[in-house]
DNA sequence: AGGCGCTTGTGAAGACGTGCACAAATCGCG
DNA sequence: CGCGATTTGTGCACGTCTTCACAAGCGCCT
């Protein structure tokens, strides 16, 4: 919560820190650790073990302290992490200490429920603005944001200081509207229709497409079946497993 | 479309193909592959070469021609590969020959954004089931399915044969739904709520998460301020652009 | 003060993924 | 029929990521 105070890669004594150069892996890995230290400091712990972390953010401990190492030494030998700390830390690196403001376009089927999400504000951000192209969308009201046709995007965009937009429109209109965001100075797209966008060089995309998670799930569905397949096990699949992880709740095997 | 005869592997002739294990990062791919290339499909492309191919999905021509030859060959030197022929391909190894009954459970915000859109089915899915724990949401029709109660779960899931789960749920109840999915045989899920689950040995789990995907942009954000804040340049900061990707809109920097 | 148990931080090795560069294969054309 | 243009398939080198294993550090207890 507290501004905090950077102490800095060693040698390194500027006002603004340079970040260290993380690993890519690594940065996608920081906010399943944030997720996991907030779940435990309201929990009560003051301090987490690698292990401990590591379980709760479902990664393997020797992970997760490389990842850490490469912000600095957060650890005490024989203790573990501070959580608090390490909380500071991870969303100072993350550039969490500002509330950056994002602009949602496509108020649709999912911009709706996207406008609604209460994730967003509880972990750093701010929906600034909500934009459409639909003349007929445009004025609702949702959650206390205003719906405003795309054009006003410019305008808005420096108004409410948008760092970061996320497109969930159509894939035909996905390109123009990142163009438009190009435009208006964002940086950052966050893109839900499944396409490929282009974007100049120093700006950053990130997609999510439904349909792939899924279809990389029938993979591993259609692998897992061509391979039970082959021994003519009669109905007991995998029964007795092979031990490893807990299994919290009863199981049974596919085949029913 | 038609069930395409697998040419198999060289040795291999069982009547379950089995399947080349492909390294995850192709599998994670070939979805992106598939629907470029139905894309290209309908703008009237027979063949398409493997740097078309690989602009239109966005990525490197080399990787996307080791990717494809995981699968065995099916593309002609000189000309390219047929679109039809590796539509039908990337699909079987896919596991998207049968249409996989997806239910969701949790019909709240976003499960009804879910629920109603059409990208499920347009690639392979079949949204088969809703299920809640609300009282009030259970007998409301979507898209003329009805919500069901998801004590229902284990019935349902074997009338409607359900491969996969998605939990849009809130993560306090994330975890008990997926020992509900589990116990009622579905072997893939698709989780949305923001938290760890823990599931038995030949589960397969996805995690998609929106704000780690917001605070990952923030990273990129963070550092491309703290970079741009040590050269004092005044405002033009990466005007030109050394040549690469195509930027089709206007762009300008960063600072405004 | 000293020893003991626990935990971090990291060197090193191995697995994995990427991209270049080119030989081999195919087509179209003269 | 032969040749050149084109494009695939892949060997190889490189970089990144993961995991193991253990020395060094820290706190606590005696
Ligand atoms: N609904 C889902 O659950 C879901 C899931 C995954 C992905 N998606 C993807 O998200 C996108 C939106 O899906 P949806 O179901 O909300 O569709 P939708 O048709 O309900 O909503 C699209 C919205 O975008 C607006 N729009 C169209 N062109 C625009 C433009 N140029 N500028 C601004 N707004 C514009 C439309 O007016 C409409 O309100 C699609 O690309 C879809 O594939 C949706
Ligand atoms: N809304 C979004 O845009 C969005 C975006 C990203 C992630 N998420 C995540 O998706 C999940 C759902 O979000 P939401 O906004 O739809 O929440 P919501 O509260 O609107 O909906 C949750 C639904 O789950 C149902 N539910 C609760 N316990 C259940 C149980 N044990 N079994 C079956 N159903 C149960 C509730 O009755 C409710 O209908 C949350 O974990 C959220 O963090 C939502």
């Amino acid at each position: 919560m507290s501004q905090h105070r950077h102490p800095g890669a060693p040698g390194r004594a500027g006002a603004v820190p340079a970040l260290p150069d993380l690993p890519e892996a690594t940065v996608a890995r920081l906010p399943e650790y944030l997720r996991a230290l907030h779940q435990l400091a309201e929990a009560g712990h003051e301090t987490i073990s690698s292990e401990g972390l590591a379980t709760a953010a479902g990664v393997n401990s020797a992970k997760l302290r490389k990842d850490l190492s490469h912000l600095g030494s957060y650890g005490t030998r024989g203790v573990g992490y501070d959580v608090a700390l390490l909380v500071d830390q991870i969303e100072f690196v993350l550039g969490l200490t500002q509330r950056r403001g994002v602009a949602l376009v496509g108020i649709g089927n999912l911009g709706h429920a996207l406008a609604g999400y209460a994730g967003f504000a509880s972990r750093g951000f701010r929906v600034a603005a909500l934009f459409d192209a639909d003349p007929a969308r445009v004025g609702e009201e949702i959650n206390g944001l205003i719906v405003r046709h795309v054009d006003e995007l410019p305008r808005a965009a420096v108004e409410e200081s948008i760092a970061i937009g996320v497109i969930a429109t159509p894939a035909a209109a996905a390109q123009r509207v990142a163009d438009q965001l190009v435009a208006a100075g964002v940086t950052s797209i966050l893109n839900f229709a499944p396409c490929v966008l282009s974007v100049p060089e120093g700006v950053d995309v990130r997609k999510v497409d439904l349909a792939i998670e899924l279809q990389i799930l029938s993979f591993h569905e259609h692998r897992k079946a061509s391979l039970t397949a082959l021994p003519a096990t009669g109905g007991a699949g995998f029964t007795a497993l092979p031990g490893g992880l807990a299994a919290p709740g009863t199981q049974e095997a596919v085949g029913t």
